[in-house]
DNA sequence: GGAATAGTGTCTGTCAGACAGTATGTT
DNA sequence: AACATACTGTCTGACAGACACTATTCC
């Protein structure tokens, strides 16, 4: 049996808190679904490994420095039919940055926007983007109850509060601020002091911290 | 900029409970890596989608009927160079069984057999497949804490001892036979009672169970 | 009866949720 | 001073880990 041909694509559902859980979407410059909005993606290059056409997709669309962002892989999509000009397959990745500010077009697309996923089933993207960018805002949710990812959504040095506004956009629920401080400051190797303090959120003076050496939170964060 | 011509595969991290927790390699019948343990595997046809693929391929190797195994899309693997051929991206698949025959040797692989996952350092396997069998194995594990997972492990109709020895053997660890049984049948949606009992495995009879309808486990099993 | 496994009850320590109260900034 | 936010302490209920005890089968 021979092996038909593929093209290979990386697409991105590139999220950021703005004053919600926001993704990256741009209006696509060339045919198929010219006009129509879409995630930020790309053919991936001859000699090209994934996670690096990944990362060289997110710094044309966003241009972003590749170190400031959490990448990972979220999936593989290959429907056929999914594209109709030929068989693609697309690895779809997740992006996770602090509040971004307004995208810069890239080279194929005309134009880019935050969307709320809180309007994503008002969303029509084109392709099947519509169900990888669920895939991903449910990855993110997710993740968070186990992983430090949270982290990711924040500037290098942050507070606890702002740490505790993280879950609460992402997760759309409330915290109580007590126990959740209680809580983070209690897991081991989530948080990395700093020694300074900011009052940048108003108030008493808050501690500022980086991020620990932990990949996961034991026991996990609950969602309540 | 146009979009170079790829070859797109589906590789199955197949996992099953015999004395130890065990995965499906098989030995290449042809170039590259003829001879070689590969995980089991092949290319996508040109009209066909990702997921019945890999079906397609776990019935082609195992001789399994698709309904009684579960399987899920593990991740994607595109490196240049990680075929010697051409360019090949593969979407890999991890798939659990409960303890199968010895098993079939697919037309495309000469020999198949199961190799314990505790021997995994000592495997040498073509491609990059021992990251991708690496992989799939501590998906698993992962997933054993806060899903279903582990019924998929048994026979449609288990005991709760049984399920706890897929536990104790996906984890090597020990776990409380008492505990066990009330965390277990304390969770909502987990175990479906069938009524009838068995005494399979000696001693008492044992309730036997189906699994319920509860995709995920709150709160978590917990490895200890 | 003895061995083996199934299943229940009970105690204890830990931790999440609720919330009172104190500390330290800005205005 | 009033206010806002940071942080600590305390109570309570839920649950995990430990393990004694009872139940029901096979030999």
């Amino acid at each position: 049996m021979d092996h038909p041909p593929f093209a290979v694509t990386v697409d991105l559902v590139v999220l950021t808190l703005r004053d919600e859980l926001c993704a990256l979407v741009v209006r696509r410059g060339i045919e198929p679904y010219a006009g129509e909005w879409a995630l930020p993606g790309g053919f991936v290059r001859a000699d090209e490994d994934l996670p690096d056409a990944a990362r060289r997709e997110l710094a044309e669309e966003t241009g972003l420095a590749p170190g400031s962002v959490h990448i990972e892989q979220l999936a593989g999509y290959g429907a056929p039919g999914r594209d109709p000009r030929l068989r693609v397959v697309t690895i779809a990745y997740l992006a996770l940055a602090p509040d971004l500010p307004v995208p810069s077009a890239g080279t194929d697309a005309a134009e880019a926007r935050w969307v709320p996923v809180r309007a994503l089933a008002a969303e029509r993207l084109a392709f099947d983007h519509d169900r990888i960018l669920a895939d991903g805002v449910e990855r993110a949710r997710a993740k968070l109850e186990y992983s430090p990812l949270a982290t990711a959504f924040c500037a290098p040095e942050f507070t606890v509060a702002e740490l505790r506004r993280v879950y609460e956009l992402v997760w759309d629920t409330r915290l109580d601020p007590r126990n959740f401080h209680r809580k983070v400051t209690g897991t081991a190797g989530l948080l990395a002091p700093t020694g300074r303090t900011t009052t940048r959120d108003g108030g008493r003076p808050a501690q500022l911290y980086r991020r620990g050496e932990a990949e996961l939170l034991y026991p996990p964060m609950l969602r309540s």
